[in-house]
DNA sequence: AACTATTTATAAGA
DNA sequence: TTCTTATAAATAGTT
């Protein structure tokens, strides 16, 4: 009869685990395709650098990336360590928190007569604060740890910084005059699960 | 009539970039809600480690994650890292096309005994660096060379200008700060116009 | 892996 | 930017 139907079509479904293993299974699969799919689609219609990972059960990682998920996951963890790139002079000073003490050189002198040091001066208030936090941290990360036990993926991160830095300072220092509008992208979701005194905005996902 | 439709619906795209601005910000915004619904609903459902991150136009970072966008980034990052860890000492020498390699400041010396450099110096980058030992001295100092040419040498006069730089700001500023202040002002920063060869894309605007 | 019946996402328009 | 609507696309349950 024709009233008969094949099957109960799409069902809706409670967002939560599915339990069953090989249905959860499946359904990883098949909406990891449609992750990929979408993400892929985006990286088209905008052109935009797109990322996604996911962990399978067994914790291999999948990826789609456009250009290339190193490019967009690289690119996303230096903007990480860089969020606070307008303070980085100080991150750098505060979260390295050295003690030793030395005499001016030229980049300081610069600095002093052309960075508006005062400005800076100001921000050094906040900045302590934040660095504060990280000595208590003690986890990995060029910023608290000593230069002698610096590794490779510490190295890599500091140059990030030091790149950023450079970008900055130097721009700053041909430019003094401009209207500061700067304030790096606030990502619209981080949540901060990085070093402390690194605090990022938080969203959702939703 | 009964047949006048509101809207056209939904109508089937080409998948393509889109050339018109407003109209690709507006669909990169519904997609982009989209696929980090998608990636959540994922998440949940499958229980499993999802990472999703996005750059607008802009440059802004948007990102998805569960359990957060940092844990699925660095875990993906490490496992890139171990995958070939090899290739990863070579990350900077490679990645500015190691032209020279000179021999100078304590970070140097630092570098070489802690990041087990001679596994990164292949022969000809021995030689290379014999060779032009002398001449990166004079040559143009890292600050004006175009990131894509630097190289160890560069790196390394780079680090030193920064630790200089972190021990004369650290010096400074101990003498000027005290506590107490904080404030919650736009952060007024540095431009970010990007200095001359160095095309690293990190302003944009917003 | 294929197949539907449905749910969900979304292009247009307001 | 948010909502509405018609339609395209994704997918849960089945084979």
């Amino acid at each position: 009869m024709e009233g008969e139907k094949k099957t109960k079509g799409r069902q809706k479904i409670e967002i939560k685990k599915i339990e069953n293993d090989s249905e959860r299974q499946v359904t990883f699969s098949k909406r990891k395709s449609g992750v990929f799919k979408k993400a892929s689609e985006m990286a088209t219609l905008c052109s935009k650098e797109v990322g996604v990972v996911v962990f399978s059960e067994s914790g291999k990682p999948f990826s789609y990336g456009n250009p290339s998920i190193e490019s967009v996951a690289h690119r996303f963890i230096q903007q990480q360590q860089n969020q606070n790139q307008n303070d980085d002079a100080h991150f750098m000073i505060e979260a390295h928190h050295q003690e030793r003490v030395d005499g001016m050189s030229r980049m300081h002198n610069e600095l002093e007569s052309q960075l508006e040091v005062d400005r800076l001066r100001s921000k050094e208030l906040r900045e302590r604060e934040r660095a504060k936090a990280s000595e208590d941290h003690g986890g990995p990360g060029w910023w608290n740890q000593p230069i002698e036990e610096l590794d490779l993926a510490g190295l890599k991160q500091m140059y990030a910084s030091f790149e950023r830095l450079h970008n900055d300072l130097f721009s700053y220092l041909s430019n003094t005059t401009s209207a500061g509008s700067s304030s790096s992208g606030g990502t619209a979701g981080i949540p901060s699960a990085l070093p402390p005194g690194f605090g990022y905005g938080s969203n959702d996902g939703r």
